[in-house]
DNA sequence: TTGTTATATTCCTATGTGTGTATTTGTGTA
DNA sequence: TACACAAATACACACATAGGAATATAACAA
């Protein structure tokens, strides 16, 4: 069991801290269907335009999103399903803890 | 492929937070140890006392620490090995990438 | 009770982060 | 060339967060 340099848990941090907003998370739920331009994730989350791109540019620099440039379009999708995993692991864990919370409050 | 409602969204973007942390990383990596109390904690980190306490305390409300009080010692530990898979995921993910960007540089 | 030690909390400050508006850059078309 | 549109960036500001120092709380012993 060794121990993580500083700089190795910096870089981890920084990971989750990609992970760690709303609106990224939304984003990263709409390309679950699939690659978009950056317009259309402005359309699906109502988020403004710049901050699209900003978010996107922050999941693609932490490797969390690939992105191929089509003409005037700059298309973005999932960079693989890991991404997802990562996602999955903690809304089960999530899923399980309300699921028991609820069973203490309402009894069923 | 249902999206998920924003409230969720928000606490799945809370526990990310509480793991994008250098300080509350390297806790969670003396934790994998074993059991241990704050003081212990603060020695083997070099941080704060006060410091330690809160981080302690955000990494339990998020579920990946419990705790348990013996008479003057609060013990603390990790909450399941699920914590350490998550951090394993990106670790993973990490070591490829540092793996596949030094062959680019340095070309082995 | 008083005292001692472990842990938690408060206050303050410096730094970091998200977002809107406006502007710039990039790409293709006339 | 000039123009139109998609995407990225710059600037400003409000807000959140991490950290140290000091204080408060909790548990036990004498």
């Amino acid at each position: 069991m060794k121990r993580m340099s500083q700089e190795l848990l910096d870089l981890v941090a920084e990971r989750f801290k990609a992970l760690s907003d709303r609106a990224r998370l939304s984003l990263l739920q709409e390309l679950r269907g699939g690659p978009m331009t950056v317009n259309e994730l402005v359309e699906a989350t109502g988020m403004g335009q710049a901050n699209v791109s900003r978010h996107l540019a922050q999941l693609f620099a932490n490797g969390l999103v690939a992105r191929e440039r089509d003409g005037v379009f700059v298309r973005y999708e999932l960079a693989d399903r890991d991404v997802l995993k990562l996602c999955e692991l903690v809304c089960g864990r999530l899923e399980t803890e309300l699921t028991e919370r609820r069973k203490v409050v309402t009894g069923r």
